[in-house]
DNA sequence: TTTCATTAAGTGTATATACACTACATTAAT
DNA sequence: ATTAATGTAGTGTATATACACTTAATGAAA
């Protein structure tokens, strides 16, 4: 139970590594619980925002994630091997437009008591009050 | 300037997500304003905490990192054939010591005016207290 | 209609990160 | 002494992520 690590003067810590820091222990908690279902956190991500029904452009997903949309251009391929998700010609120009298969969903579903044994180990870690002040920051560190 | 997305049920949010896509996010910031020196951020970090003078070993600098040990034996690679680090065998048992060099000192001094535009920006978009409150909440999270 | 600008998306290459497994040195137990 | 347990660290393999660059389709301007 020691200190967290301050790369940099103990008044002014370095952000981007204390996000970092924080993702990445969490996301191991995350992968540990989600594990048996041989999904990464990632990817049932990806599964969650699809599996609201709408299908997406990649750029559209890459926005909603956060993520490079050529990073995202990658994270599909594992899913789309898997036949999880699958991606049609329909959209404006050239947009390829990403949706979930039935096996997605079916997937996504099995995932969703693991997720929430993970969000609950997280959940008793934090009051409401302050799981919503985090998000609220990490909103604003983002410039949301 | 929308909403930031919710892959899972709105009043209860995914802190693993959240996390993970803050840190993207913070960190192309990071990234894009240190580039100029030609080190990651992560590269950047390691130096700053070797930057105290103290040898550590490879096991406690993950620890320091909330890095898997594996994990951290690839990123220091780059910075050894950059000879910003190097590593003796000084220690304990197998212990291998990592510490930084003159160069590795000099590299670090170099971006650390690039480190603070960045942090500078970030810390436009938040009050003191909110920075504090973020990194408070960022440990809650990790359980330390 | 030819050219140009815009919008989407993919590739090449490199680092970041993790997990399961392996290798080895040291110490403790017999 | 020999063996077993423990503490370190590295490898194999896979996904995550980014940036610079390339490719292709569409629509607008000349």
């Amino acid at each position: 139970m020691k200190d967290s690590p301050r790369p940099s003067p103990a008044d002014n810590p370095c952000h981007c590594f204390a996000l970092r820091r924080a993702a990445r222990t969490v996301s191991r908690e995350y992968s540990e619980v989600m594990g048996p279902i041989g999904l990464k956190h990632t990817q049932f991500s990806l599964l969650a925002i699809l599996s609201y029904g709408e299908q997406q452009s990649i750029s559209t997903l890459a926005e909603l994630l956060g993520l490079e949309r050529t990073s995202l251009t990658r994270t599909l391929r594992p899913l789309e091997s898997q036949r999880l998700v699958e991606r049609t010609d329909e959209g404006y120009r050239r947009q390829k437009m990403i949706r979930i298969t039935a096996a997605g969903m079916e997937k996504y579903e099995q995932g969703l008591p693991l997720w929430q044994a993970a969000q609950a180990r997280l959940n008793a870690r934090l009051t409401g009050d302050e799981r919503a002040q985090l998000h609220a920051l990490l909103d604003l560190a983002q410039g949301v």
